[in-house]
DNA sequence: AATAAATAAGATAAAATACTCTTAAAACTC
DNA sequence: GAGTTTTAAGAGTATTTTATCTTATTTATT
């Protein structure tokens, strides 16, 4: 697969804050059953965006955790290098250790564009503008299409 | 990482074969030292395309691998579905099962055409076209560029 | 101050992937 | 036909990824 299922989990939780009310701390509880996510596994993936600064967290009753400044402003992208890395956009497709256009692999000119729409389709637009459209159009962030963006 | 090792093994070998002369058998061991890939590994691999039809094995002293008629033909495409299967051209960059035109994920109509395009790329050219602008432009197959096309 | 609700963090377990080892079967050489 | 070389196949091990469980720590409420 493209994206681990860590980025996987990570990417729908952040769409899922991305799509509520700004500045409200959302539980980890209500975010796993809403999406369907293991709770604990979901606790670790959050911990990540929000030691990165994409995410911001709060203890105790009523805590949670919310988009912060710096995440309202992110892509795909950012999430993606928060968590999985910059592999898939700097890697060889054959595995190649420091393939380029010095000393290239068979495939390596082919999979700079290849690798290049990958990054441009992350990178295209913001997480709030991605949970607007979604709203817009009632796309689907669960397999059972049990969200609602309401 | 977008393919898996097992199709990275698979891949270069094929290119490796491709580069050889036609017809002739090559033998595991040797092309496992010439990639620098795992012998045993690289066999289990191999099995696979042989199982599929992508190559073909003699036993025996001089015996070994090449490419069958449909492996000739083949692009790196179809080795792709060979050992990793066709998941990476058909399923939803969120993981959601079903998703479609008619219940999009935020990310489907975007992934679609991403999804595509890393599909044309491996359908573009035959395993033998790319071996031979590999042997005209000296491209690397392994790691250390240890590997010469001859 | 005590209790409860929530995230943080560490340890553990299960599953998937990657890799190795051993034995069998086939084909050649003598 | 005995011995050797090679792929085939199955079992076993290691590592990574995915998931769970347990114990802190922080904050709010009473």
């Amino acid at each position: 697969m493209l994206l681990s299922k860590s980025c996987v989990y990570g990417l729908r939780a952040s769409l899922y804050l991305a799509s509520k009310r700004d500045g409200d701390f959302y539980s980890l509880k209500e975010i796993s059953e809403e999406l369907d996510i293991s709770f604990h596994f979901l606790t670790k993936i959050l911990q990540q965006l929000t030691a990165d600064g994409l995410m911001e967290s709060y203890k105790g009753p009523n805590g949670g955790v919310r988009l912060s400044d710096k995440g309202k402003e992110a892509t795909l992208y950012d999430m993606v290098i928060a968590i999985d890395g910059p592999g898939l956009f700097t890697q060889c497709a054959l595995g190649l250790p420091g393939c380029g256009s010095q000393e290239p692999c068979p495939l390596h000119e082919s999979w700079v564009d290849t690798r290049a729409s990958i990054e441009n389709m992350l990178k295209r637009t913001s997480l709030i503008e991605i949970a607007k459209e979604g709203k817009e159009k009632h796309f689907r962030l669960t397999a059972e299409g049990q969200f609602s963006w309401q």
